[in-house]
DNA sequence: TATGAATGAGCCTTCATTCAT
DNA sequence: CATGAATGAAGGCTCATTCAT
């Protein structure tokens, strides 16, 4: 028994794991259909197929819920970014078109991560601890982005000129504007991303041969 | 007393208008202040300093309340748009910036605005009646930036093979997202909104001697 | 219609009065009843025949209707205090021993006061602000023993070696540990208290020639 | 092995008794800490640390729990008086004395004695079974003081008249309600107490030389 | 024994809304 | 128009208890 409780304790460890996920990613779903305002934890354990107690024994209250989403969402956009920084062999330009690329497929593949992102982000206004976990999101994007651009103005394919912070700070504004536009047809939507990229990348680039075909 | 009762009923009128206005600013800045999802009928009557009962003969439930707001605000966004199209003098570029600097004063003058628009913008997803009334702006926005970038190129100002349609929604996208940063500092402020014209406007008159100091 | 909105808002006023009176009344044979610990403002609503919202309307928390219902005690013990303060053509014996009399009818008249007071004590030790409530009480009853005692001496009907203040402690405590047997049989009560007053009675007038019978 | 079992039994049945008294204590701790009423079997469980099912290994129900708790009590209160019992050559007069001075001493050492014992008693009066329990300590240390006096007139140095039994219940009310007091700065305890102490005795051997310094 | 997950009844509170006056 | 009392549905949370392992 010795020997089994070990194995039995791991067990029963991924399990829980797997129960609390699962319901993290039942609320997830769940503010993304209803929006944090119509957001309900009876509806989660309902539609876990488990007590209303039961859930506050996995997450002691809703605000607990709440923040395990955001990390959870947070942690999957930091993911992302860090699968794409392993790729460094390609230039600057490349890597921007990328981001913009990456963005693209989110938008068709979940376009609910949007949905709930901007709900969030929302309520981050008024609540500091979703303040302080979107702060190291967007500390983390702005790093990226910042980072991207120098070294494309020392590849010398970027404009010497260049306002690193600001022009990192328009593209997170222009991307993450694009949430509020998730329910346009996908068509217009690709036609309105590769607007912007043209237009960044125009910009940036500008007096560097901009390659636009 | 006939006569009167004609002064008298108009004054009412007024006063009942007055009324109502002014619950709607109340509103409003109470929106502004705890979000949609802590906004509270009650503390717009107390605000008022009348009866929480004496609110539903105004606006019949917290719904009507909230669309008036919504209309308030609209009034108050396309009015701005209507004064400047007076001054259709000068060329298409000073318009588009114009359209930069009139979100620049708002965005010092009054952040909140952008805040309850954000608010109001996520409730339009899942709010039919509210959808319906943001599309109206959105449009209005929409026919507004068309209109001004076709008089670009036929003023010879902008690059002929502008894709209009994305390119105007492309400058909606950045400027709404933009509500998101209303709490960047003054200075930080400034700078991204340049540097978003900056792009757009580089973008735009590309090969059409991009006059930028 | 003026002129019935005053008596007609002066009804309105008093049928408040009424109900909140009626509330606290419940609340408080319900905390006799059951105690503190088993007292649910449901119930209240229940035996009163209204909702459990309207509850909440007359009184915002479950702290406030149970410190009305402290205050509703404590006023009625006072009252009393004052109806017999009127009466000082009496000796200070006389006035002791209707301090006992008093307590003696009430122990008959409605022992569930004595219950809800030791309740409420209890509760004092850990709320600071029935704490506040109940040392009113116990300064305004500590007062009014001193006062007595002090002037006994002064008549000459006390021993001169009187500790006024320890005396006056040591009743207090007597008469208030009396709410614990609040259950004995009333002639068991009666000789106990007859006990008490003897014992005290005794003491006070030491060498004074106590005239027991 | 079987040589073993029985120690490893006998070593089994006394850890399950120390864990059920350190159980025991921790209840008690805790319930003179938050009252009845703020008493959770969760911090038991904590406070142990052990888990909150396990508790109930030990103990079935919070009743139980709470049960135990009382008899250890009471065993602590009793187990005082047999050991006083065992110095009978004393006078009663000195008996009385000491009595006193155990609660005293109870006082200062351990006050939270008589919160717990308080709280009980409010809930004996609605818990029949802790009732019973209540009732033995009653009526144990009612005898006694019953024997106590009885053998003070025995040896004539109480007073003949005496009411022994009504006596003996105003001794308990006293010493009962001054848990009520407990959280009383220590010199106006002592006072209190030695003033309880004189009238009791004053009267009680009244016209018999009380020797009071 | 011991654990941790699960249960479910029940509690206080909130809030938009309605109704009689 | 205005008031304030009343409504009732719903929500988040607590806690003793149970059960499978």
């Amino acid at each position: 028994m010795d020997r089994n409780s070990g194995a039995a304790a791991a067990t029963q460890r991924t399990r829980t794991q797997d129960r609390k996920r699962e319901l993290v990613e039942i609320a997830y779903r769940l503010i993304a259909e209803k929006g944090l305002e119509g957001f309900r934890i009876r509806q989660v354990a309902e539609a876990a197929g488990i007590d209303n107690g039961t859930l506050h024994y996995h997450f002691s209250s809703k605000e607990a819920l709440i923040q395990s989403v955001v990390e959870h969402l947070l942690q999957d956009l930091e993911k992302n970014r860090c699968d794409r920084g392993n790729l460094k062999r390609r230039t600057a330009v490349d890597e921007l078109r990328m981001e913009f690329e990456d963005i693209r497929l989110r938008l068709h593949a979940s376009p609910e991560q949007f949905v709930v992102l901007n709900e969030l982000a929302i309520r981050s206004w008024r609540d500091p601890v979703i303040a302080k976990m979107f702060r190291r999101l967007d500390d983390g994007w702005y790093a990226h982005l910042e980072t991207l651009l120098r070294r494309g103005i020392e590849q010398g394919r970027f404009r010497k000129d260049l306002r690193i912070g600001p022009c990192a700070r328009a593209i997170m504004v222009a991307l993450r504007g694009i949430g509020y536009q998730s329910r346009l047809p996908r068509r217009e939507l690709d036609a309105l991303l590769s607007e912007i990229l043209a237009q960044t990348e125009g910009w940036i680039t500008s007096g560097r041969a901009p390659r636009r075909k």
